[in-house]
DNA sequence: AATGTTGAAACACTGATTGTTACAACTTTA
DNA sequence: TAAAGTTGTAACAATCAGTGTTTCAACATT
């Protein structure tokens, strides 16, 4: 199990339109050059992060643009963007549990808020880091060449 | 994105073993009545549990028994036992970034030591709590039927 | 008008997960 | 010893999610 490389594809994404985006129109055909994914699914991603307020793009005019401050956009707000995980959880139960036996019908009862809590703490670590952070790493790493 | 049923089936299949150890023989082919899991799949799962010392099994003779007390088994055993996460992490790359490209080929440092936290976060909510809790909890629920 | 771009739909490909069938090895009981 | 039931494992099928690809209408810029 992994979640999906539309995260980091996201991340890296972002990260391009805040360094190149003053130089140079940072289109998806752009884009897929530097990640090397696909520049349709590069555009999904940008939906995403449009739907989701933290890029603007519009069509015809290429390049995208970041839509708040780098400070105020966590990984966490990307990983929820790009839909990384399921509405119904990071867990999931088997859906057939036997009704007729005591574990079976309960089990899910007992589960439900341990499981609850590991996503939590999951979701509370990605919150702990800003893209300015990530933007600011990678910057320093690139002068330090 | 999801992790594996396995989990949940092994925590139900532990569950199991210790609620009905003492009155009858917990074989594979009960544990697929309680879960609603394929009888082969549960051997699967009992054999990695086995692997990883939670559980004794013999081939011939039936049942299945825990190897160690309840409350020495964690939740991040069985994650672990079961095979939720790929060795290379929770999160990846996609694997093609461009050299060429100076965030290309440094957003993957720059990313790294942050998403191994955010997994480690995960993990250690994981072994916050030991399967006896959620015995205890599975068993108060069913008395209070 | 021509060119380049985005947004989106439709489809193909791949790999992971789960289910199924089959059978050898083993244990227990009669 | 023979029969019955169980485990361990391999091989294969079915399903689904993730990713890639093709195509094209809508739009902006030149």
């Amino acid at each position: 199990m992994q979640i999906t490389s539309k995260f980091t594809t996201a991340v890296h994404i972002l990260t391009c339109i805040d360094v190149f985006g003053d130089q140079l129109r940072v289109t998806s055909e752009f884009l897929s050059g530097s990640t090397g994914v696909n520049a349709v699914i590069i555009r999904n991603v940008l939906g995403a992060l449009r739907s989701a307020g933290i890029v603007s793009t519009r069509q015809g005019s290429g390049g995208a643009h970041l839509a708040k401050p780098l400070s105020e956009i966590t990984l966490y707000d990307i990983y929820k963007a790009v839909d990384c995980v399921d509405e119904e959880g990071l867990f999931h139960f088997h859906e057939n549990p036997n009704a007729n036996c005591p574990v079976g019908r309960n089990i899910h009862k007992a589960m439900d808020g341990r499981l609850a809590a590991v996503q939590q703490a999951m979701e509370d670590a990605l919150k702990a880091t800003a893209l300015a952070e990530v933007v600011r790493d990678t910057r320093q790493i690139i002068d330090a060449e």
